[in-house]
DNA sequence: TTTTTATTTAGAGTTAACTCTAACTCTATC
DNA sequence: GATAGAGTTAGAGTTAACTCTAAATAAAAA
């Protein structure tokens, strides 16, 4: 099966403009175009669009895919690159996943202090609220820091 | 207390040119300055500063930062609107942490497989071990879009 | 066959958040 | 007083990843 521009913007959501950025790029190194120089996107494209989603969802910029999709194309004497990038990418993925859940527990902890506020009408009131300070102690090393 | 530019680019790691921008885009409405036109920090205007950083790091733009300085400085009439923009916030990180999640169990697949791929010295070998079919077959609805 | 819709290219424009430059002034130290 | 270092401004430049424009050609529909 072939397909044209028109089609894979309907399957993927990207729109025609992304997919010809991508090519220029070097993220779609194996596109036909027929003899009067329209795109016909192959099966195997479709199958690169989606690890190229994967990897974008992952963090990794356009020239790091690009590099990624070179080394798959160099064949099995770059596995070990590849495996450095994996092996790059979850150490990342954990750091952020770490990161986010602590923003998680101050923003949480901000929605609660508001929440009360909107109740009793004044944030100040609410911040003395005993449940809150508690909460605010816990969270932060130095409270204080955390009144905006 | 007051502090120089630099004794802030020490304390908070930001550039002094990143300060002048955060202040020049409404982040930072009190920063005093002396006489002859030298900016001294407040504590106050530090713990804005941190405050700052955790909005950033949840991923408020800077246009956004600025709405909640504002709302902030209007006092309590506006607690309802920071209580929407927390609540949103950890909507939205919500939503993340879950899509990170989906793309970590994708990552580490990639990293398993090429693991086995370096030991092997073969990619189409390592895929069609049993361990890594098996979980390839549990992560994909699709698992052939994930081949590349 | 005519009209409408889809696709092509090269290249310009956009956005966010910095980041840097130039030319200048102020402050501290020798 | 000379000099080095820190700070000032306005405004230009950078980067990533699009996003759009214009002018043309190709394909599909009426």
């Amino acid at each position: 099966m072939s397909y044209s521009i028109g089609e894979i913007v309907k399957k993927t959501g990207l729109s025609a403009h992304t997919l010809r950025y991508y090519e220029k790029e070097g993220l779609l190194p194996f596109v036909k175009k027929n003899a009067s120089g329209v795109r016909a996107y192959s099966d195997e494209d479709l199958r690169w669009l989606t690890m190229i989603e994967c990897l974008k969802d992952s963090g990794l910029q356009i020239k790091e895919i690009r590099q990624y999709i070179e080394w798959f194309n160099e064949g099995d004497s770059t596995l070990s690159q590849r495996l450095s990038l994996f092996e790059n990418r979850r150490k990342i993925l954990e750091k952020e996943m770490a990161r986010l859940t602590v923003v998680m527990n101050k923003i949480r902890y901000k929605e609660l202090l508001y929440r009360e506020a909107v109740r009793v009408g004044n944030l100040d009131i609410a911040a003395n609220e005993r449940r809150l300070k508690h909460l605010k102690k816990k969270l932060f090393e130095s409270p204080d820091d955390f009144d905006k």
